[in-house]
DNA sequence: AACGCTTTCGGTAGCGTTTCCAGTATATTG
DNA sequence: CAATATACTGGAAACGCTACCGAAAGCGTT
């Protein structure tokens, strides 16, 4: 575990000042083709590799951005996993630190990770339609992106899902297979300002009312047993329903459970579309007719527009609102005309 | 964005040293309670927070590790993501920046990574029996622990479940429901050098012998298809096996689906083992009797490892093998006596 | 021959900490 | 009461790099 080269070194094995050898390391230009040689062989020779705490503080960055999830919301699945992925994928290529951070923080800890020269910038996520965090990092001025929405978001950099179209989507294909009286269980937190939530139940009554189906709805917590009750009672209040959606990633599997726990056959006697990534619908049984939920697409994106706005003096900030796209797959089918 | 202040403002501003500062910052000792209070009253007020890139490139230290996950080997499931939220919560709970590293990475990256300063040690993730990585960084004495083991793993810092007692588990537990035909679909590898991939064909031989009964093995890749097709190919050629066991664990609903679409119901026809993690095997339907998977635990433990190494001088190597627990669910019964 | 431009390079002052060493005042000891 | 230990504090040199500014050298222009 020798000490490894620095600057010095190379410099002093090329023949030349340090400041020539950084700049050759940030590929500034005004150094001579011969010399950019002779010290890219010393690089060599040396195994150097520019000490990055160093750079960074003379360069006043410190190159590194951080997602914040909150672990104490929903927990984890797959679906948050490819948020990540995406993101970090996007920052190493850019050069940049990636840094998971999943305990919850206040204001304090929040600002203070800007402050000690932790991260450039975060990406938010799981924000609420009026999200403290958003309120602190605008009025400082701190650079962050969100995967989601707020009330108000101009000049706000965001990404999210369509939820609203996702269940326009959702109903359409259900009421064209012949389904007219369509249950949907929605997370919870609609009241609470969660925007996935409140859209996708917007999404929803809008749909109701063009189709004109009565809507049957309901909101819980996101556990197997939550959704497997629920689904249990809608079954008894509404005999006549033939057909389900909901956002409930993970503990989608207490709805089908449920379902064929009354007999009631997937797809066959009654069709079920969900919320997930493709990965996770395939991986359930049905595999699962979906609005496909692009989070490693949503994580990268979102990831790209941070590091851009960091690099970018003039970045314009965007909302971007990806369309949903539904993957019709086997547990969805048309709605026997006896119905039970 | 005004520039956060430095430990120079603190100094001035409660009348003393930026070196009084920087010992009560680091909590050491010799410094009067009186100083220590105004210190601490200034920084308050001056809403200070060291700068980490300084304090790193003054201590030496990068107060933070990576966890190495190549992203081309068997893609990321849930599995994956509870090892990183387990090793990035202790991390973080010690102070240390946590890293998720998932572009694979040769010889010279995974050194840069040390020299450059970025990391002071790694968890290592997917290696094998006969790992480079392990060489390379044992012979610079770069700090590392693994999560997984090798071939000798004196001097090493590991972490692992113990797969062959987790089949012999598996094995008698569908021994003692009645099957006497107990096929086995393990990860491929176990030639290549994939140590859970050989420590399960051990434990399930072992089990095979000591039962007396006859192995019915299969090699497959991670894919719902291949062990759909796997499935079918082993129930037409070996009529017999009213039970399977399978390494897999995203993909294991191909070997449900196989199963079903032959009529035969899980688990009252056939029954089913897999090695999950307990929340992915509760969203399986039928909810799975699998050898739990502690994921979570493995990160959190191998992070505590890696950073009591980093801190303790003289720490102890120390090679954990956990202990497997077999959960019962619904996708196991007994075995039919008149089969098929 | 004097001037200015371009290209290429080096000196050096930071960046914000930690840490070693030396110093002062106070307390303890023989 | 001198001598020595003890508690506390400050000065200043690193840590390895970036970035600003200025200088030297080569070349064409007037």
């Amino acid at each position: 575990m020798s000490k490894p080269a620095t600057i010095t070194d190379v410099a002093r094995l090329a023949g030349v000042s340090i400041t020539t050898v950084s700049r050759i390391l940030n590929n500034k230009p005004d150094v001579a083709q011969a010399t950019r040689q002779r010290v890219l062989d010393a690089i060599q020779q040396l195994n150097f590799t520019p000490h990055v705490q160093a750079q960074r503080l003379a360069a006043g960055k410190s190159q590194s951005i951080a997602v914040l999830y909150p672990s104490d919301s929903l927990g984890f699945t797959e679906l948050e996993f490819e948020f990540f992925v995406g993101a970090s994928q996007v920052a190493t290529k850019a050069g940049f630190l990636f840094n998971l951070i999943v305990t919850p923080m206040n204001e304090q800890t929040l600002l203070n990770l800007y402050r000690s020269n932790q991260v450039d910038g975060v990406i938010l996520m799981e924000v609420h339609l009026n999200d403290r965090r958003v309120a602190v990092l605008r009025e400082r001025g701190y650079p962050f992106v969100l995967i989601g929405r707020c009330t108000e978001n101009t000049g706000l950099s965001t990404i999210d899902l369509d939820f609203e179209t996702a269940m326009l989507l959702a109903c359409e294909h259900l009421y064209s297979l012949g389904h007219r009286h369509i249950g949907f269980t929605n997370l919870i937190g609609a009241r609470a300002g969660y925007g996935p939530a409140i859209r996708s139940l917007w999404g929803y009554q809008r749909a109701c009312e063009q189709f004109g189906i009565e809507p049957i709805y309901r909101e819980l917590k996101p556990t197997i047993d939550e959704l497997y009750r629920a689904t249990e009672a809608l079954l008894d209040e509404q005999p006549g329903m033939t057909a389900m959606i909901t956002l409930h990633t993970g503990p989608l599997v207490g709805a089908i459970r449920a379902a064929q726990n009354r007999g009631l056959c997937v797809p066959d006697q009654f069709s079920i579309v969900g919320i997930l990534s493709d990965q996770m619908a395939q991986f359930i049984s049905p595999p699962l007719t979906a609005i496909s939920f692009p989070a490693q697409l949503m994580g990268s994106r979102a990831a790209q527009m941070l590091i851009r706005k960091l690099q970018d003096a003039d970045y314009e900030d965007k909302q971007v609102l990806l369309k949903p796209r539904l993957v019709i797959r086997d547990s969805t089918a048309p709605a026997r005309t006896s119905e039970r």
